[in-house]
DNA sequence: ACATTCGGGACGGCCCGTTCCT
DNA sequence: AGGAACGGGCCGTCCCGAATGT
């Protein structure tokens, strides 16, 4: 029937499809078949590219974290103010971020939360994310530090910890209230903490 | 073989049970069986006392939120300085928390991140208590700012969505990182903070 | 609530409700609970008239045995010309039954086939019910051969035996085909062959 | 484990089972697990071939309708005397049914009086089965008459509904009594009454 | 005599993940 | 590259019966 065999087309269509469903449902809760009846192919397909559901989940998480650290680490590192810049990628976030995202929440921090105490595989490669996350804040606070943008007394990692904490924290809260207003007033208040950290 | 009737220990047993079990794998990934294997009792039981693994979920969740209750709301009712209580039991939490809750997380927040968007009974109850609790935190904020130990600026609504918020967060952050020592971290941040909003 | 208690009425109840489920699902498909519901008791009334549902079937099965005497073997004792008094039963047999009654089956029918392989209680008192039957249709069929109206060639028994078959058989067609004259068609043959035993 | 991948003979393994299974407690009362364990297969296996329990109840009533029409259509299409050959077929089968076969009593009949007034889907299909059966011998009894072998006078019907019926009926009471005597005796008398339709 | 509560146990449908086969 | 077959687990349901009340 479909002759159209196109390997990269259809790893692709199956890990696009996998993200919306493990978005939605979690990891545990997604359903192969629902992946699959999403993109009209069968298992055989998916089981070709992705030996198993875990290595499906694996592939979907380095897509979020790409994501992730296109929309944060990157523009960090070309950044005076490091101040201005993450109050900048604050509101730029919460401007793209849809009524669905808000609801289904962070999906890099909703497979955090879900599979850490699970499953190892997912949780070094998680935790090296965040920690990915964490240093870039980190070393752009302090190069705010050097620049004499940003208060020397700051300590640049545990302040970017928190700041990377309070943001999940806010973004947890949202969802579970569906409530972007929340999340304005819990982002506000963050941003307006960041101030706190200039010289 | 069962020559003890007690409904009251049987419940509980269950509850119990079910606590530790969905605290380890998540309510989707929780295991009924698994749950009865530890009490010793048959489904039969289960059925009895609660219908379906979604009316047991929100039993347990009744119980985590009254030891939340007990932790953070009864404390802040009777505080002169909402500060230093909140500081306090900062501490103490971090002290009473074993190794195994932080690798498993706040037990509440795995359940809003899990549940919100799968179900809106579980969700609504979940919303409702973090709303008490942010309205705890707030109510404690302002009965400060009457007794002029909090700063009159301090919007206490937002600050107490951002205290939650950011407690939550941190311990998302520290059971990804299977690390108290970034719990520590980011809650003697959080811990700073407080200490702007002292009049 | 029910402060009327009267043990016998509540034992009729009970039965009578329990032939109506049995004749609908069967004995295995019967619900206690079902049963209990129409009648408005519970499970602490019906378990103490009936200590087990195998004890209650049994009861039902009595009931039913003594219907079908009643309408078959009582009348056939006091009877001239047994071949036009089997033939008068017919008649009115196929009047009395309802609808309903030919979807269903012959409730006795239904038992012994549905019972007879799994339970020995069940089957020795069935096989009983239809050897009192065949007996006395058989006995009745000898007093013709006495009084000359039934011709002496005829083996009693063995005409006894056919026309219980045969009678039983058209009344499961019927109620596989949902179909009052296919039973009125079968009967009817029946009646002719009855003719074939004349003296 | 199983190095044995054979769609087709797993599926007639299930069947073959299936069939024992039902022959022996009925539809509702048999376990699809005691099926399952007469196989070695597993749950997943029956799900693959058979969605549900009713599409492999359906599907073993199919094969116990190909046995029946075997016996009986088949034989009678090419039958030069439509007596003689139904009386062939009724010695026949008596020999070859075995002990078991008379105390489990006909199959087919076993889930026409246990399905019919629970599900249209078996009715229907036992309907049909039942008619293609009377048909069958009703259009041999006529071509007996064509051929002068069967009295005019005789509906041929009717004697075909009657005939169906009575053997029905008396391998139903064979199988209460537990008794190879009675279906020998009740079959006997079904065979003399043929001979009441010759020409 | 009856209601209520409690619990053991089985069953069926569903689905998942995987391996074989085409 | 992908379709079909299969092993196995899990959950919700329900049933029946026993142990208590009243």
């Amino acid at each position: 029937m479909n002759q159209m065999r196109d390997p990269e087309k259809t790893k692709k269509a199956i890990l696009e499809s996998a993200l919306q469903e493990i978005h939605r449902k979690g990891f545990t809760g997604a359903s192969v078949n629902d992946i699959l009846k999403a993109t009209g192919l069968t298992r055989g397909a998916l089981y070709h590219h992705f030996p198993t559901k875990k290595d499906l989940g694996l592939a979907v998480m380095e897509m979020i974290s790409q994501d992730m650290a296109q929309m944060w680490l990157a523009p960090l590192e070309q950044c005076q103010d490091p101040i201005n810049c993450l109050q900048q990628i604050l509101r730029q976030a919460r401007q793209t971020l849809k009524e669905q995202d808000i609801i289904l929440g962070c999906p890099l921090n909703n497979l955090a939360q879900e599979m850490s105490p699970q499953d190892d595989d997912f949780r070094i490669r998680l935790a090296a994310m965040y920690n990915r996350w964490r240093q870039g804040v980190a070393q752009a606070l302090e190069r705010g530090q050097a620049a004499g943008v940003v208060d020397r007394a700051v300590e640049a990692y545990a302040a970017a910890t928190f700041f990377v904490a309070s943001l999940t924290g806010c973004r947890g809260l949202a969802k579970t209230a569906q409530s972007p207003e929340i999340l304005g007033l819990c982002a506000g208040t963050l941003a307006r903490w960041l101030e706190t950290l200039r010289a």
